[in-house]
DNA sequence: CGGACTTTGGCAAACGTTTGCCTAAACTGT
DNA sequence: ACAGTTTAGGCAAACGTTTGCCAAAGTCCG
């Protein structure tokens, strides 16, 4: 209260509030911890008192050090600037938030060696537990596996398999884009995905085509264009670009994201196809803005939204020591 | 409860890579920090292969619990799902990692409490600095400044003054939205914007009516209408209703975020009117997708990806003891 | 040979917490 | 009164680093 440094009051902490009490840091400690039968009701409250006019707050560094757990969870996500991977940040951090925990935010951008870097950082940061969205094969991930670290993968599965997850089925949202297609009579189809897909994407054009063919059409008959590329949007336009290349639009077209039907939208428009009138495209994400810019989208919903309270679920259980499970979260065709 | 770990290899510590080299925890300190003067060359080498062979990395924790300071850099924005914020955060990200920082991220949802405590928390993590974007009032935020803490400002300024701010020039943003309608020739004009908008909003909308009174147009001519909410997706629907209840749309329309201006054009798709022949709009933030799926949207482009070096150029300039400066980024009126 | 200085490295004290163990004193029951 | 138990709280050892200080031993120079 009376000593003031020239810049800033100097930080309080046990040994203040002791010393101001007349009681050892000790005592301090576990009255601050709740355990108040340890000490008389009078210490337990001129301690509190004290405690709060000062302002204390415990020191997370030194009781990182000493319990060897924090309450920081490290997430790691391939490209923020993708509005899916914002819109699962955004729920992973609020229900971080309301567990009592706080996230480091770590971009990959798809790169297994920023990845390894990352989970090394974040281990002699004594993370408590690990959040790995779209994961790639990555030496220092499969060690952390193997040191049985806390990870929830998210979107994409462990690409060493197994580990606890949570996503969506996604075979069955590319087979729910082929039947919505299909139940509108539209017959001349196609697919159009990134060269080198993840998981994810393969499994959703894997479910199309399949559906497909489980319909009734035969194998040639669904076009499909592939372009490489990190970024959706011109996987997109460069994967249209080759599909129509000296052939007409297809009446149907599926995108395993939205990202990559707005790529395929800017082609349309560019060259006068008019959408949806022209050709119907389906994506999947269902990205918020779509309702506001895009109602000729229809796409497969993901509720990213409550991604967050799964995953941190899910590290809870693996914190009470339960086994890794998945957990698919329901989709939803969504029509304009 | 229990944490297992059958076959953890237990962590290696300073004292791990001591007792295998045969000297002391202090020597291996200074060899792995990179004193190498303090020890034979003998020495040095035999260390650094036995840190390289055990893979030690030194724990974060007890470095920051020493030196009193952590290479964690806290980030508190309003709404991650914001396109324009996401943009930030993941600049700021990069800028940092290559900084040799990592970043907590906060989503303040534009409430006081949530900044305040999240305020707390970083503090007693010991974070190093401190990077707010579209800051509210709050005590700890204040009380943070009077403490010299090192905190950048990001889009909006500090709302008890002065700080380190990165953002662009708000007026001028938009008088040159007017500019650029009045260069179209087009009269009819209006501006929308949120009941209770942040300084960047007024600013923006200030700088738009304020060009417009110096081309000549008399005060009443601007319609303005206003509507109350979170979102400026809904602010813009609603305001752009009350805007056009009773009265035809304008020939240009001003919008001071790209949000805002999609909430306008859904109302125009819904009602019928064309965008942009029967109403040019423009808009601020230059979202990435308006080339996608947006191209009637003319907007003001602001360089968020730029963002990240400059904030932590800022930081670095308040941790070397420079005074706080203001950094105004060059904005850029795109037409599509 | 003796002082001065350099090299090499260890000791131990922090940083802020938590917690096992100890010790008095104050009770309790007989 | 006495043994046993509870109560109230302090001591000190961790957790993993960093760093000021000290000490041997070696080197240089006169």
């Amino acid at each position: 209260m009376n000593k003031q440094r020239p810049f800033g009051q100097e930080p309080v902490s046990l040994a203040t509030v002791a010393a101001q009490a007349g009681v050892s840091v000790a005592t301090v400690s576990r009255i601050v911890n709740g355990e108040t039968r340890r000490a008389s009701a009078e210490t337990v409250e001129r301690v509190q008192k004290l405690v709060a006019a000062l302002g204390y707050r415990p020191n997370r560094v030194g009781r990182t050090l000493r319990r060897r757990e924090s309450c920081i969870v490290a997430m790691l996500s391939p490209n923020l600037d993708n509005p899916a991977m914002a819109a699962i940040a955004a729920s992973v951090e609020a229900a971080l938030r309301s567990a009592g925990y706080v996230m480091i935010l770590c971009d990959t951008h798809d790169r297994a060696d920023l990845q390894d870097e990352y989970l090394h950082v974040m281990r002699s940061q004594v993370v408590q537990g690990y959040i790995v969205v779209n994961p790639v094969r990555s030496e220092a991930l499969s060690a952390s596996i193997a040191r049985g670290d806390p990870i929830v993968f998210v979107g994409r599965r462990n690409p060493d398999g197994g580990g606890a997850f949570v996503g969506i089925d996604n075979r069955r949202a590319g087979a729910d884009a082929a039947d919505h297609l299909w139940a509108r009579e539209i017959r001349d189809l196609a697919v159009i995905h990134p060269t080198q897909g993840s998981s994810a994407t393969r499994d959703r054009v894997h479910g199309f085509i399949t559906r497909l063919r489980e319909l009734g059409l035969s194998d040639g008959e669904v076009r499909q264009a592939e372009a490489p590329g990190l970024s959706h949007l011109e996987v997109g336009y460069a994967a249209a670009q080759r599909l129509v290349d000296g052939h007409p639009w297809p009446q149907g077209l599926f995108c395993p994201s939205d990202l990559m039907a707005y790529g395929a939208y800017r082609l349309a428009f560019e060259t006068g196809v008019r959408i949806p009138e022209d050709c119907r495209i389906v994506g999947v994400d269902d990205n918020k803005l779509n309702a506001w810019i895009a109602p000729w989208l229809t796409s497969v919903h993901i509720p990213y939204t409550d991604f967050g309270t799964e995953v941190v679920d899910q590290l809870q259980a693996l914190w009470d020591g339960e086994q890794p499970s998945e957990q698919l979260l329901p989709h939803k065709l969504i029509v304009r």
